[in-house]
DNA sequence: CTGAAAGCGCTTACAG
DNA sequence: CTGAAAGCGCTTACAG
């Protein structure tokens, strides 16, 4: 009521000793919680930072310990709500540990991605998660960051080999298991002409679904039409742009195990303008499982991936590696787990 | 080739001052790129932070210069597209001027909100952007922050009054102008019977789509039944919950302008449960303009927020704060822009 | 054009 | 239990 909180300079440790008189070490011990502390005088401290509105000067303490409180975050695109959700994760896991997110987003750009990585690295971040761009090259990342920065990789693979002085741990989604379960989750429902849909062929989350997918239908001794592996932008409009391409050889496929989910939606979409009705008369699995999958006409059976809980092992996997440096390097595999939905029907014949 | 790069110790001004026999200082005038330094020695320098890989250390720097090289940016709910995509045009901004975006997401608790604030404001950014949980209360966010920092409001108020001493800029969209724009587009169709529906009624910007919906409504001389004003969460689900209750009175209205997209696409599949036909039947529009607007079927018509270009101007608003702390508050309103698309069809009868 | 010195806001042995 | 002193990695007047 009668203060004066208008003080132009910042508080800091010595305003404190000051203004009860004890040394800034004893402040700082306070601060800290140190128990060697005595209890009136801890009492008197921490009084007078609540008067004089003291804020904790975390870079000038990281300084001086040489710690870091930080980790950055680095996405190649986060505006996808695969990614969106993921963050939300790696910042909850993060800001739980006490410890704050650097963001930094590469809009799929390598020349981006390079620079963001030295932005950040100059903040000091204790680590870094990154899913790459695509095209992204492991030696540039590695002059970007510097050999002794803990680095996860998350969801893609670099470019190029790994140089073998980065020791870089990875969490990877079980892509090939996922498409194989799609795959084989249709084929029990008795389809017998099934397409693989969408994605780009030179991505490794694209080669590994395709390669479950391959499996799949090779265990089942059911046969692949070359037509029947369409390539796409990872998205509902070029999905939809391409569904032609589906129908174009003298066998036409009754389902189709798609790249993810937005393909899988942009596939329905351009189903309708030609005049099926997807989960009645041509099924369709998806990958990511999107808000939008449970939502859809029809609801989208697709393959769950908990991005906001990837996010958080992805946060739990750094940390582990910020207390633990000499560990053996991990490749984390996280499962992926099948949502069936009505975009999967029987086929028509059946 | 023959260099030994595995130091555990990071590499120093004072290893590059020994390395080439300058001093500190003159390294740092390197480094900031000062005209006094000599070039044959600013070449050396430049020769010895290449040989030793030398990395910035931007928080000593901004401790010594007492500034900062960050921003915060604190978002109610990271995962909604809207603000991932409003995040993603903040962090190219913030890139773009060299800074830095700290992350903070409060998942909708007012609560979480104020230890976000308190532990990023540790951290020295320069200001912050502020997108409030819902219920958040000035005095609380007052309190976490300071009376001293940088603040912008994005997007929502908060409760209770901003206190006098809390210098905070805002930038909202026109919810306002937008509403009226969607009833007036309906109207113009030939709509006399239309409805307001979803979001909570409490929030700032329902109120303030509600006001221009009903002056819309009021300048067109057309009455509003109360039962036309539905309530629900902002939510796809929710939305196709009330639905029902739209038909509830006897006179039923033709179209409805929609809170937001995810609940007018929440209420186009409500329609479809009552064998109603969006785009056909019943008009619908949306507000948002969220990626799946233009793929839902039908197509929705809604109003364009470009939540990437307010990122962006949030981000340029606040920087230009931090250049100018004495200039006078701002409220920036950010303008809306109808997008016509098939959902809002003329009525039934005409 | 370059260097010596002080200092940003903290922490941490080390004495006492 | 508390304080004096040194130091984290930088920058910036100030001399020369």
């Amino acid at each position: 009521m009668g203060s004066t909180p208008q003080v132009r300079r910042k508080v800091t440790l010595s305003d404190i000793a000051a203004g009860c008189n004890v040394s800034r070490a004893t402040v700082s011990l306070v601060l800290r919680g140190s128990p060697l502390v005595n209890k009136h005088t801890r009492a008197r401290v921490e009084e007078e930072l609540r008067r004089q509105g003291y804020v904790y000067n975390r870079a000038a303490a990281n300084l001086r310990r040489r710690t870091s409180s930080s980790i950055a975050l680095v996405l190649n695109d986060l505006a996808n709500p695969f990614f969106a959700e993921f963050a939300a994760g790696v910042d909850e896991a993060v800001a739980g540990a006490g410890f704050v997110t650097l963001l930094g987003s590469t809009a799929e750009s390598p020349a981006r991605e390079e620079a963001v990585l030295g932005s950040l690295v100059e903040h000091g971040p204790g680590g870094i998660i990154l899913s790459p761009a695509e095209g992204s090259d492991a030696r540039k990342v590695l002059a970007a960051v510097g050999s002794h920065m803990p680095l996860l990789l998350f969801n893609r693979e670099l470019d190029g080999s790994v140089p073998e002085i980065a020791h870089w741990d990875t969490l990877a989604l079980d892509n090939q298991r996922g498409a194989q379960m799609a795959t084989e989750h249709l084929i029990a429902l008795g389809h017998k002409r099934i397409a693989f849909f969408g994605g780009h062929r030179d991505s490794s989350s694209c080669r590994q679904r395709r390669e479950g997918y391959r499996q799949a239908m090779h265990a089942a001794g059911l046969r692949v039409e070359s037509h029947w592996m369409v390539e796409s932008a990872p998205t509902r409009l070029d999905a939809a742009r391409q569904t032609a391409a589906l129908f174009a050889g003298k066998t036409s496929p009754t389902a189709a195990v798609c790249y993810n989910d937005a393909v899988a939606l942009g596939l329905m979409l351009g189903l309708y303008q030609h005049g099926r009705r997807p989960g009645h008369d041509f099924a369709i699995t998806g990958f990511d499982d999107i808000a939008e999958a449970q939502v859809s006409m029809p609801p989208l059976t697709t393959l769950s991936t908990v991005p906001r809980e990837r996010g958080k092992q992805a946060a739990a996997l750094l940390m582990q590696r910020l207390q633990h440096p000499d560990t053996p390097v991990g490749h984390t595999i996280a499962p992926v787990k099948l949502v069936v939905r009505e975009s999967s029907c029987p086929p028509p014949a059946a």
